[in-house]
DNA sequence: AAATATGATTGTGT
DNA sequence: ACACAATCATATTT
């Protein structure tokens, strides 16, 4: 029976924090200005401080022990006593009326909806959930359903993130486990503790029970920290890892011709259907909202800077134009109708008619002359070639007619053709 | 190495 | 749900 009040064993050796990825410059990290509360500035010198101590501490040893002894000595004679059971008795009766108070006061919380998500979001990412196997065979599943042959490259990346976020689970489960285990021993410990001094002293089991709980939920607090960093450490390794724009590949050249293609057939009015965008996507090897993508971008940017695209839409335009002329009425790829594309009406509108005013302005002339010129004749008779030389080419009824999807920006270019079109309404100075 | 091009994401308005 | 604008992060060009 010789029993030390020792302090409980501290949890497991973690403190919150798990290291896991790599830090963070906006991680939590402790303020350096550590906690000195009280100013205990009783500098002691360094040198032989530690061989003290030492020294000290045995002299503490010797006398716990003999401190020890006498009090077991103690307590047996008090547990002799003819009046024990009676004051005893008389204390555990007190103690149940005080204890009424206590345990009505604290009553038991409901389950932390924090935990809730985060345990939901760790069964997610398959962190929480069974071991290996079924993460990473789920994880194939997926790649394989949703890559349609795709990227092949990008399993490679998977699997390294894949051995991260194992890497992350085993942490977790590792510390998960020293949680448990340590909660366990402090609570037996405790218990022991509790159930050795009910001799001596009145413990009521009630009293035991609220005692446990109190120990749960503090080490279901580790928990729930271990939990939030761990979440936290999934969080950073998929922004590092999924977020898409960190491996950007630029699409094929072929790929980016299909598409250009399209929008510049398509210049006044370049918002593919959703079937149009799944033909364009079929036909390039990429998603339907990779298209998507696309077509945001090159309109806003089409837009932004219309001078910038001019080579490139002449070159289309001649290919959409010298395709018509040598194909007659077959146009090469797109199952789309003439009629939306209104093949001379609107398109020429927009398009060469930036085209025509803009390019003598640019460097572009000698390039440009022959492709004009190109254009032109295939343009056959009637075409708007004969209005060059006057300028003013638009009509505005037909102005109005593209639907007007960069509205003012078209006629910008035509009131300032000498100014290089880039600088015309860049706003973006800072 | 700086500048530009480009695909993707995010926030906002409709 | 979609388009737009701004922005990010990388690729490519200069």
């Amino acid at each position: 029976m010789d029993e030390r009040l020792l302090g409980p064993p501290p949890p497991g050796g973690g403190r919150g924090g798990l290291g896991l990825v790599g830090g963070e410059p906006g991680g939590p990290g402790e303020p350096p200005g550590g906690g000195d509360p009280g100013g205990g500035s009783g500098g002691v010198p360094g040198g032989r401080g530690k061989q003290d101590i030492g020294d000290i501490l045995q002299q503490i040893m010797t006398i716990t022990d003999q401190s020890l002894d006498e009090a077991q000595a103690k307590k047996h004679a008090l547990n002799c006593h003819r009046m024990k059971p009676a004051l005893f008795s008389v204390l555990c009766e007190i103690k149940e009326k005080t204890g009424l108070s206590i345990r009505s006061s604290q009553e038991e919380e409901p389950v932390d909806p924090q935990l809730m998500r985060l345990d939901n979001m760790l069964l997610a990412e398959g962190v929480a959930g069974p071991e290996k196997g079924g993460g990473s065979a789920a994880a194939a599943a997926a790649a394989a359903a949703s890559g349609g042959g795709v990227s092949p490259d990008n399993s490679i990346e998977h699997s390294d993130y894949r051995s991260k976020l194992a890497q992350i689970r085993h942490i977790y489960h590792s510390e998960l486990e020293k949680y448990e285990q340590a909660c366990n021993e402090f609570t037996t410990h405790v218990m022991n503790l509790l159930r050795e001094q009910s001799r001596t002293r009145p413990v009521a089991p009630k009293e035991m029970e609220r005692m446990v709980s109190i120990i749960h939920r503090k080490f279901s607090a580790i928990q729930m920290q271990l939990k939030q960093s761990t979440c936290e450490a999934v969080m950073i390794l998929r922004s590092r890892f999924l977020d898409a724009r960190r491996k950007r590949r630029n699409f094929s050249k072929q790929a980016t011709e299909v598409l250009n293609e399209y929008f510049y057939s398509h210049l006044s009015n370049p918002y593919p259907s959703e079937e149009a965008k799944e033909e364009l996507a079929k036909k390039c090897g990429i998603t339907v909202s990779q298209v998507s993508n696309w077509f945001g971008n090159k309109r806003i940017r089409y837009k932004k800077n219309i001078g910038k695209f001019q080579e490139e839409a002449n070159i289309y335009a001649v290919k959409t134009a010298v395709s018509v002329t040598q194909g007659g009425h077959s146009r090469t790829s797109s199952p789309t109708p003439p009629s939306s594309a209104g093949s001379g009406g609107s398109f020429n509108l927009s398009g060469s008619g930036d085209m025509f005013l803009g390019m003598p302005g640019l460097n572009g002339d000698s390039y440009s002359a022959s492709q004009v010129e190109s254009l032109r004749h295939s343009m056959g008779p009637g075409g708007y070639g004969d209005n060059l030389g006057g300028g003013q080419m638009y009509s505005p009824r037909e102005m109005r007619a593209n639907g007007g999807w960069q509205e003012a920006v078209t006629p910008s270019s035509v009131t300032s053709p000498t100014e290089g079109p880039g600088s015309v309404h860049s706003d973006t100075s800072n």
